[in-house]
DNA sequence: TTTATACTGAAATTAATAATCATTATTATT
DNA sequence: AATAATAATGATTATTAATTTCAGTATAAA
C-alpha cells in the first residue's frame, strides 16, 4: 500500500468541494465548506488531502502574491485573472500557448513542463465603485 | 516627511545587491550578503526595505509555489523559468505579449495592469544528472 | 475477520513575515 | 552650524500559514 491510495470520506468531500466551485478557494475556506459536512474533520486533514491532491495531479495549487495558497479543481492549465482589489480569482476563457514552451525548448535547451500565466489589474465591478 | 523618502544606508545596499545579481534571491539571502557590508543590519530591515522597494516600483517580488518569496532587482516585466528540481529561477529573454492584455480587456472588460508568465521544467544542467 | 498500514483529529511545531518600540539617523528649518 | 521633527533602525516579540507528530481509527488486502 502506498501513500494517497485508500479512498476516505474527508478525500471525497475535499475533491468535490473543489470541483463544485470557481472561486479558487483557500484551505481554510475549504475546511470551513468541508465542516458542514464532516463537522469533525480537522485542518490538518484538509491541508494533508489538498497536497495530496495536487500531488496526484487533480487539483492545482495557485499562488498569487505572498498570501496563502489558493485551490483549484480544474487541473487543466488554463490562465486566470487576478484583482487587485477584490482578491478575487477568476477563470479566462483563453487558448493556451502551447508553441511558447516549444520556443523556450529551442531557445534555451530546458525541457518544458508547463508554464502559468496571470493577469493582474481590476474586475468590472472594482472599477465601477472607485 | 513620508514614508520611504529617506535614503539610508541600508537601503541603498539592499537595493545594489539586487542589481548586482540575476539569481532572484531570497529575503534571506539579502540579509547575508548585506551583512558583509553593514554586519548590524536586522532582518526585519530587509524585509522592510524590500517591501518598500517593492511598493516604489524599484523591484519585484516573485512567488513560485508556497515557499519564501524572491526578489528580483529588474522592475521591468519579463518572463522567468523556474527548473522543478534545482529550483534556480532564469531570466527568459522572449519579448513580452502585451497584445493579450488588450484581449482581456476586450473580451471580459477588465482593465488589466500587467500580466505574469512563467515556465516550469528541468534546466539543462539538471536534465543530464538525472 | 484478521492483519497491515494509510489516514485521522488534536495538538504541538516550524518557517516566513510582520509588528512593536525605544533609540538613532536623516532631512528640513531655524 | 544648531535645532527640531520624524522616518528608519536593531532587537525582540507576535502573527500567520502550513507542516509534523502521535496515538487511535478506518480501509482494504489476505
Amino acid at each position: 500500500m502506498k501513500l494517497g491510495s485508500r479512498t476516505t470520506k474527508q478525500k471525497r468531500v475535499i475533491l468535490e468541494i473543489l470541483q463544485n466551485t470557481d472561486t479558487h478557494p483557500t484551505a481554510d475556506w475549504v475546511y470551513q465548506e468541508a465542516r458542514q459536512i464532516l463537522p469533525d474533520i480537522s485542518l490538518g486533514t484538509v491541508y494533508r488531502n489538498l497536497n495530496l491532491l495536487r500531488d496526484l495531479g487533480k487539483i492545482q495549487e495557485l499562488n498569487y502574491g505572498s498570501g496563502q495558497s489558493r485551490y483549484d479543481g480544474n487541473p487543466v492549465n488554463h490562465y486566470h485573472f487576478v484583482c487587485e482589489k477584490c482578491k478575487k480569482v477568476l477563470d479566462l476563457d483563453l487558448s493556451v500557448v502551447v508553441d511558447l514552451d516549444e520556443e523556450i525548448r529551442e531557445k534555451y535547451g530546458f525541457q518544458v513542463f508547463n508554464h502559468r500565466l496571470e493577469f493582474y489589474g481590476l474586475c468590472k465591478t472594482c472599477q465601477e465603485d472607485d
